[in-house]
DNA sequence: CGAAACTTTCAACAAGCGTTGAAATTTAGA
DNA sequence: TCTAAATTTCAACGCTTGTTGAAAGTTTCG
């Protein structure tokens, strides 16, 4: 039945593990950690959401959905104010990156471990073909699709290379590793997504048109 | 004492844990598993490496050194051949990622792992920091010297954010997760280091010029 | 209140973990 | 060939792991 005080312990073992796993990866992190974590009994991990595995897949699939509709919300809302034109590749690559600084400015720090997950589990040769297919392959083909029409004269396979190269750096930048904090001296930093942002836009769209613009040859 | 026989186990160690830290990351991969996949006893390990974090740390610093070189030869060849006005952003890149394609033309598969391996630690929030750094950050801060000069507009911070960029979309190919593979519908092949490199020399290039060119404001 | 449903803890399990000391085997050098 | 050193295996240890069944506690609702 729905239980009003019930869902704060169900609630911090997701928290709690959402961090953990994003810190150490899934074979990183035991569930007694989790449990010690969350202030709770070991066995109610087990109760509530089954194997280790369905845990995982608890906290990888709980902000997915929220995730995705507001990245498409900003596609779709480009798409309107461009008219039939279409939105330009800047624009298309702003709506793709802007929700997830959004995210973060919700004040909920879990949502900074979620993308930090999401980061983990694509970068893994072992989870990402396992995992961000199903969640994430839709959401991917309509930004290609958008970006495909806004380049033209793109050939296919030069246009999923460019994506994979923005791919990489946003994933290395919601890993939050620190590095370019280290080796700038401080004058960058990991945690301040808007800033990775205003820099990866100009750069990504710049290397889109170099790549995809006008001059397929061969 | 020098021995010529016995290199052979001590070196299958090396090159099982390799391949199964690069798939499955340090906590997801056991001493028994790297034994059995060597042929040899658990204690082996053991008594070659010490404790397994020591047989991590010895994975990693093995290819270490030779890959530095390659890449440090790299650049010091294209500043050579580039006179006074020095390399153009183009040349440093690609001395930056063509070695990692000789690495992988030696025939030698573990060479491919090992890149993988690179790939987990460094896009990994807990073993990042600890182990890329002291390894990689002299020859990374030559390379962005080299671009330093070669984008005499540029300022720092947005320099350290293109190099980010750039050392994500790398990251992300050394991880080999084949998820281009599946999203190109086989157009693309993660495998094919060489397109990967084709496509992201330009693609990196514009964007350096774009964030780092001549239009320096406030 | 009282019973049913849900939540949480307790206690324990079999299996697998990294590590180690000692024995067995192989190798190197006189 | 004989001996000492280096390599490899054997056997076991103390500990932690994920998981589970039953008990205890809490909430819901007639």
């Amino acid at each position: 039945m729905s239980n009003s005080r019930s869902q704060p312990k169900r609630e911090r073992i997701l928290d709690i593990a959402e961090e953990l796993f994003a810190l150490h990866g899934y074979d990183g992190v035991t569930l007694r950690q989790i449990a010690k974590g969350a202030g709770v009994d070991v066995a109610l991990a087990s109760y509530h959401f089954g194997k280790k595995l369905d845990l995982f897949n608890a906290v990888f699939e709980r902000r997915a959905e929220l995730l995705n509709s507001a990245r498409l919300d900003a596609l779709r809302a480009c798409q309107q104010s461009a008219a039939s034109r279409g939105p330009s590749v800047e624009q298309i690559i702003e709506a793709f990156l802007r929700p997830l600084e959004l995210a973060q400015e919700t004040g909920d720090p879990g949502w900074q471990h979620y993308l930090a997950l999401i980061a983990y589990i694509n970068n893994s040769p072992y989870w990402g073909p396992r995992m961000m297919s199903k969640l994430f392959d839709e959401l991917v083909s309509e930004f290609i699709a958008a970006l495909r029409k806004a380049l033209p004269d793109a050939r296919d396979e030069d246009l999923y290379w460019c994506y994979h190269n923005l791919s990489g750096a946003l994933t290395l930048t919601l890993a939050q590793t620190g590095r370019i904090d280290k080796l700038s001296g401080g004058k960058c930093r990991s945690a301040d997504f808007e800033a990775a942002y205003n820099h990866m836009i100009p750069f990504v769209a710049a290397g889109f048109r170099q790549v995809c613009g006008k001059s397929a040859q061969k």
